[in-house]
DNA sequence: GTGAAAGCGCTAACAC
DNA sequence: GTGTTAGCGCTTTCAC
């Protein structure tokens, strides 16, 4: 065997195929991104090399040489709320349209990783952001602020927005409720959520439906809140506990879907005659809901329009097509199912 | 007002930090780094005038610099299916601990988005890739192996991997579950699954489960496939399809929780015997099972454990720790539930 | 239609 | 401990 030098494997780049379609590496560059008149007969050269050499550009060089990045920031608290994937989904639908991508980012509901998350996000320079919830500490403002490029805000729409923002009234869609369970001549009514501290969509649901309560005259009869653990056993056993602790109680909302139907399992099975005896209703609007025993009554929160506004906004900034700020609320519609209507309408 | 000329707003760069601190960009690059030795002094100056002015590195110009990206790329075929954020949610947290950042990219099933992702994803040079499955178009596979970061296929161990792998064994779940079945003395066993040409762990785990009937001299006695829609809904109207095509099946093995869960509703309300006169389990180990009237039989993917291993093997691959490719087979256990064992254990 | 030169904002390597 | 120089792999700009 020949005392043969291995050259150090170096990564492939633009050179490497310009060298071996012997056209020029500006030219290849040309070819590679569609730019440019260029002979159809140096195309296929081009074309052809960088196929056999199994290129793929650099975008992280592509992305400093031009100051354009396509990459969309998205970040959100959590993936494990179906929620999330589901704006991410219409926003995925409208960005396939453009040469935008979305990257997620995940909080889980911290604001110090929020903090974090946007700063890594603007470190790679993004087209635009697009981030879940209006409330973000000083710091997460001041940096959106700073970074001029679009961002919008979704899913909450109370309060003063950075620069655009999408969503429901979640204020609103607390009193909505209140007022449909009202309207139904339910007068005991108990709350059951997630411990709040850090979801601000769900506290202003709450302040809305509390609010709207209190304008006639009535409070919470009782109320309970969970963290962790499987949603669904969370509301039977939530369901349970304040039940046997409040047991004149004519009326349940739920703060989410999946806590909900927990508790319609559990009130079914122990005979409450639903809604003469007891009305039921979660949140959100989950597809989840088609298969239950009975249609629990929610509210659409109108998440893939949300996902699908924000992400037009954004395309929208980044092609000139808009140039100032939006403001879009989404209304979140009441689905009555078979749990809130006690009259027919 | 005098007229005065609005100089263009250049994006902030580390010049801009080095000229108001008065310090060289080399060491404001070191400062904020944290690397090599600077004298306390000059760091807070530095860390003042970064603060002050609101100063975000550019890390397109960093890793352009240093060849170095801490982005592990993971492509999962969807967020809907709660199975992925589980398996992420496993990354996540073992990435959290190195200076490594997932970046999720989705391909829906298809080959074409599979190959369109995988090549986007190269194109920013990523430290290393997990991608879900083994089972992936030639296109796909070059690309992998010619991209020289490491790789870690993962939830399906039967074929040949690119690099490492981790999960599960599809085939051995399947045959394990038809075991447990056949043990228990149920011989007439219905199928009940996603439509599966694109989905090939579902598929392997149904060529198990026929391989295991096969070798007892049983086969599938009936089977229904869907796609789309709310998977608890499906669940309700196959099984209701199925039993009433075949009336004498005593076992449904159902391809995810979902419709199990929605099989086992339906059972329930029409008054079998379960698992007396019809046994079912689904697959996942879903969390949601915790919340049904009876617990669902199923079996455990082992989806966090998956995600973690895999970030383990990409992390070591990245800081040197490990240098040979890995093969890592989860175990799947089955969770008997109360739908599957007719007999004390 | 094609090419050459300059530089995007940072960091490696080396000098002091 | 700190500064200087030379790129990283592309794209922009301008020349031909």
């Amino acid at each position: 065997m020949t005392d043969q030098t291995i050259p150090p494997r170096r990564p492939m780049t633009l050179r490497d195929v310009s060298e071996a379609s012997g056209v020029s590496e500006m030219t290849v560059s040309r070819v590679l991104r569609n730019r440019g008149d260029v002979s159809e007969a140096t195309r296929k050269r081009v074309l052809e090399a960088a196929r056999d050499l199994g290129y793929v550009p650099n975008k992280i060089a592509g992305a400093l040489a031009s100051s354009r990045v396509n990459l969309v920031a998205v970040i959100i608290p959590s993936l494990s709320n179906m929620v999330f994937p589901e704006v991410l989904g219409g926003i995925t639908e409208v960005l396939d349209e453009t040469h935008l991508q979305p990257v997620v980012g995940v909080t889980n509901y911290r604001p110090d990783r929020e903090e974090k998350v946007i700063y890594e996000m603007l470190s790679w320079r993004p087209s635009g952001i697009i981030i879940a919830g209006i409330e973000h500490n000083e710091s997460c403002r001041r940096m959106l602020r700073a970074a001029d490029v679009p961002v919008v805000e979704i899913m909450d729409v109370d309060g003063e927005a950075v620069d655009s923002v999408v969503g429901i009234s979640q204020r609103r869609a607390g009193r909505t409720m209140a007022e449909a369970i009202l309207r139904q001549g339910f007068e005991q009514i108990g709350f059951l959520g997630t411990q709040m501290p850090l979801d601000h969509r769900a506290r202003k649901r709450f302040e809305g439906f509390t609010e709207t309560l209190a304008r006639s005259g009535r409070e919470v009869a009782d109320q309970e809140f969970y963290s962790g653990g499987s949603a669904l056993k969370k509301g039977r056993e939530m369901t349970h506990a304040i039940l046997s602790r409040t047991p004149d109680i004519d009326f349940l909302y739920y703060s989410n879907d999946m806590i909900g139907a927990g508790g319609l399992l559990y009130c079914l099975e122990e005979g409450y005659d639903i809604p003469g005896r007891l009305g039921l209703a979660g949140f959100n609007g989950t597809e989840l809901l088609d298969g239950l025993p009975r249609k629990l009554a929610t509210m659409d929160a109108g998440r893939a329009a949300t996902g699908r506004e924000a992400a037009r906004i954004i395309a929208g900034r980044t092609d000139g097509s808009i140039t100032d700020p939006r403001r879009i609320e989404i209304e979140a519609n009441i689905e009555f199912g078979n749990t809130l209507r006690r009259y027919k309408p």
